[in-house]
DNA sequence: CCCTAGAAACCGACCGGTCGGTATGTCCCT
DNA sequence: AGGGACATACCGACCGGTCGGTTTCTAGGG
């Protein structure tokens, strides 16, 4: 007898269905139809688990966000070096962007389709995560680890524009590994950030 | 009298109506009679300037496009010192991105809902845009004046990247002007391109 | 300067089809 | 026998696009 399935696997296929297709077609430009075909269901059954189409684009962002919530805590707690740290956090952020390249996709183009009380949850958890990288880079400006070439609030802002535009030019069989775009990034943000260049 | 109009008034009304809208709404969320209300005409007329409502969105992008190749040739046509050519690049981009922010927001979200030959001259452009920068990236650094520590074609993406997402956190009432954020953003790309720290 | 005739600009009712969502039925496990 | 897990049939609203018709503009002959 298999465990006790917290998720069934036709939830977990509607899942998939549906970022896949989000991610391709926008979710307007996904019908409710497409999504239970691609998933070999029925429409009896999607809106058994689901309250709405729109409850489907809430459960990707909130899948998405709790875990990369979840590894800023951790690399960050772990209380590293800043420039080890932002290493270990890009690493592990171009893995989640690479690995979850449609989630990320439809994180940044349909965002705004959330009714206003699943987008008030979302956007806690994403102001929440904004806060937490700000405060670190924060931290480390006043340790001197860290130039102020461009404020705290700046810097949080241009790497996340940078890192949720991968999805758009990253392709899995494309000439650089996820693990060399990251070494990229790294080098580069941390050349932007090296308090060297201020003492000159 | 007024001058022979290239482009009717109601043509731009349009347009303006309908840039409006699909950035709040998505290019499938609005519906062409909700772009034939706010533009104050009719369905007729919409339909007797414009081809499909698709056409509008090649339009929105066209001239978005027109421009900001126009401005890049215009700068790096001066033939200024590397970081003077990106202080001045980024400086008017940042007025295109603020100033035509509906544009850009369409522009990021609802490339994909161009019908196959509109995206083939689309993407036409876009690809002059990337490789034009690329290649001048790629020659300051040959010369020395820029560091290495990313490849061309990585610093290319990533700028575009930082660039792109503005529209997603800027706001006109904001605490910073357009001319601030394009301070910092040089700032913060002429220091993780600055060739002393290559040099240590 | 006026008249006319064709072209361009514009109107809005209408169409076939699709949409998200619901109501109700059936099966099967406990 | 009762309830969770689906299946099926169906609804009214709305969609992008069309089309025959009307108004407005403009060029040129008298």
């Amino acid at each position: 007898m298999v465990e006790h399935a917290r998720v069934s696997a036709v939830e977990t296929r509607i899942l998939a269905a549906a970022v896949r297709l989000f991610a391709e077609q926008g979710f307007d430009g996904t019908s409710v139809q497409e999504i239970v075909e691609e998933a070999e269901v029925t429409k009896g059954a999607l809106y058994h688990y689901f309250d709405s189409k729109n409850d489907l684009l809430f459960e990707i962002y909130h899948s998405l966000l709790s875990r990369q919530l979840a590894d800023l805590d951790r690399i960050l707690g772990e209380g590293l070096p800043p420039r080890e740290a932002v290493q270990a956090l890009i690493a592990e952020l171009l893995d989640t962007t690479t690995e979850c390249i449609d989630e990320v996709k439809v994180y940044v183009r349909e965002m705004h389709k959330l009714d206003q009380a699943r987008m008030h949850a979302i956007k806690a958890d994403r102001r929440r995560y904004h806060v937490t990288f700000r405060e670190f880079v924060e931290s480390a400006q006043r340790a001197g680890d860290f130039s102020t070439v461009a404020s705290a609030e700046t810097v949080t802002l241009l790497l996340f524009g940078m890192i949720n535009d991968i999805p758009q030019w990253y392709r899995p069989q494309g000439p650089k590994a996820p693990s060399e775009i990251a070494a990229e990034v790294s080098a580069f943000l941390l050349a932007a950030l090296d308090p060297a260049l201020q003492l000159r």
